[in-house]
DNA sequence: AGTTTATTTCAACGCCTGTTGAATATGGCA
DNA sequence: TGCCATATTCAACAGGCGTTGAAATAAACT
């Protein structure tokens, strides 16, 4: 909500027109601002004069940096996990204590600034306008759910992991972007406590569909 | 996606500069254009004159109907159905049936053309570019979420509703939005087994939330 | 010292936006 | 018939947008 330009940057003398004494952390500072302006208002909400006014830099230099506006949405987009790295250790958990590992990774995972700042950013943006759909879509199948699909064990595991996303997409949107009082105002481990049961039914449980064959999409 | 400019409208005679024969449907024709536009590109993602091409007429009378844009978006979004009064009849069930009921009741309704691109739009809408992201809140509190808490014996009633409040907003990304392949692709049957014990859990369960007293919020 | 090279800014482009005010044609009414 | 109110269009506005190309400055290299 403020944003006024000047934020905190490895400073190297006042910069002018013309090379600095090489700062490459500027770069850096102009990813960041992109991805809290990308998570405040999405990202046709989000002007490339209103990055480069928060980084303190001007509007070419941001160009200059990332090429386009849509490079630029794909670059400060980058996971802050390695999900194909964390899901296993979180499934080789006993049996018993799986479904409540996962929910708590979930909800700290949202807690930390960076990664939260992602989740939004692409929930947001997740509209057709300027193409940022087709990115959100490929990062949410290829990071999140086909790591998660083929760590699991039970049936219909691509369906499973989907599910899961969506309640995770649900959760974000309710707690982070429309900001509903009751939703937003729970603790972590209230929080926990209500979903775990619900990761439990989406990855483990037997779900129950007519028995139409696998529902199953490889790619 | 294929707005050719020339949809079914009540005819009378070709349109040209002036009054016509009073085709007051007209207003509504406007209306059902924006709320199209509105769910496949979100608030900012829609331009009046996008919308006014899609109703085949200028700009200026979409205004001249409405105000503003602003008021054009509360008006596509008033919402097609009354929860006051479907949700007491939902809850009226069998304790051992009201679940499915209601899982089927949001499955439903989502499969109608109207409810679903009322419930798109103000999903794709929830970015604060535009004023837009407060209506789409008071929509949600008070038309869905609000009746349905009060239709509710549980505890923390507010909580549970808003929880499967951000159930249905994931469910409506995941199969309308994002478009994640496995979730659009169930049959409506399926997704009622699927989601069913999810309600039963977020309506009925007891949630197992640390003692601190009820989290009720009142307005 | 002089040349190159990378960084940063400046100025402008064409386009699209929401909104406004005037012009025009028609239907209803006296 | 003549007037008035209303529906509709046209033309323009001021401002924001993403992007581009050139100019300026300073560091790095020879």
């Amino acid at each position: 909500m403020a944003y006024t330009g000047d934020m905190a940057r490895p400073a190297s003398r006042t910069r002018g027109r013309g090379r600095p004494t090489t700062d490459e952390g500027l770069r850096e500072v102009i990813r960041q601002a992109a991805l809290t302006q990308f998570a405040e208002a999405g990202y046709s909400g989000t002007s490339l004069r209103k990055i480069a006014g928060a980084a303190g830099v001007d509007p070419s230099l941001v160009l200059h940096y990332f090429g386009s506006k849509e490079e630029l949405f794909a670059a400060a987009l980058t996971p802050p996990v390695d999900f194909s790295v964390v899901i296993p250790q979180l499934l080789s958990a006993p049996e018993s204590q799986r479904a409540e590992r996962v929910a708590q990774f979930i909800v700290q995972l949202l807690d930390r600034p960076e990664p939260r700042q992602t989740m939004t950013a692409a929930v947001r943006s997740a509209t057709p306008t300027g193409g940022a759909d087709v990115q959100v879509r490929r990062a949410i199948t290829t990071q999140v759910i086909r790591p998660l699909a083929e760590a699991l064990q039970s049936d219909h595991p691509e369906l499973r992991a989907a599910m899961l996303g969506s309640q995770m997409v649900g959760l974000v949107m309710a707690r982070h972007v429309v900001g509903l009082p009751t939703v937003a105002e729970l603790t972590s481990e209230d929080l926990v406590a209500i979903i775990a049961p619900v990761v439990q039914r989406y990855l483990f449980d037997p779900l129950g569909l007519a028995a139409t064959g696998p529902t199953e999409v490889r790619g």
